[in-house]
DNA sequence: ACTATGTGCAACTTGTTGGTTGCATGATAC
DNA sequence: GTATCATGCAACCAACAAGTTGCACATAGT
């Protein structure tokens, strides 16, 4: 089972993908799959599933208006992303306070 | 053309991938695929490819020292990720920013 | 020189991904 | 109640990704 953090990093891995979660990002009150597909060169079907991969990753969540379907922006999958990233530039510090040691103790 | 960003998050998507890019930066003085592979579930020639996929994002670099070649971490790759996080982290804060005024208008 | 070992290259298999089209279903507005 | 418009579902396709095996080539060490 590929982990959480691979799911985030792999949905925003995709052009199309990482503009529609920034236009959802851009609007607080919620796209439908329709309006996402009127200015996009792909079909709606195709936004569909990229927005049930970006909730997947904890980057989308959907919710039933009616007949239509908003798509919203959520923080959780990018939250993931920035703690990986966070974690690991970490260990360039440790690497640069490593180096520092050795050139004090020559 | 996939854009930069992409092909980082790309490379940062695979499980596999992620845990050589970790021992990479755990080992600044760099490790050759033979060696990664010695404790891996997968064979060197898999390593070889992820390694070539990980200096494309801007990850790693290879060094040749006599009969080996030893690859390295390099911090260009999780720059360019942690740039667009950060932009776009930027966005929830213009959101809380525009819920904030409205609350204080009414 | 011979042998060990590390690397490079290529063909191939299998599964996944990003996209399509076609059609059925479900809610709205008159 | 019927025409309209958004969504849901499924089959299909081409390209790519992750991995394998097999073998040739290059560099060390003795």
């Amino acid at each position: 089972m590929r982990s959480e953090v691979s799911e985030v990093f792999s949905a925003l891995a995709d052009d199309t993908r990482r503009a529609i979660y920034e236009r959802l990002l851009a609007q607080p009150s919620g796209l439908t799959a329709t309006q996402l597909s009127k200015d996009s060169s792909v079909s709606r079907q195709a936004i569909v599933k990229h927005l049930q991969l970006l909730g997947g990753a904890g980057l989308a969540r959907s919710l039933r208006e009616g007949r239509d379907v908003l798509y919203l922006a959520t923080p959780r999958g990018t939250e993931l992303a920035s703690k990986w990233l966070v974690e690991n530039g970490a260990a360039w510090d440790r690497r640069l306070a490593a180096l520092q040691k050795r050139a004090k103790d020559s």
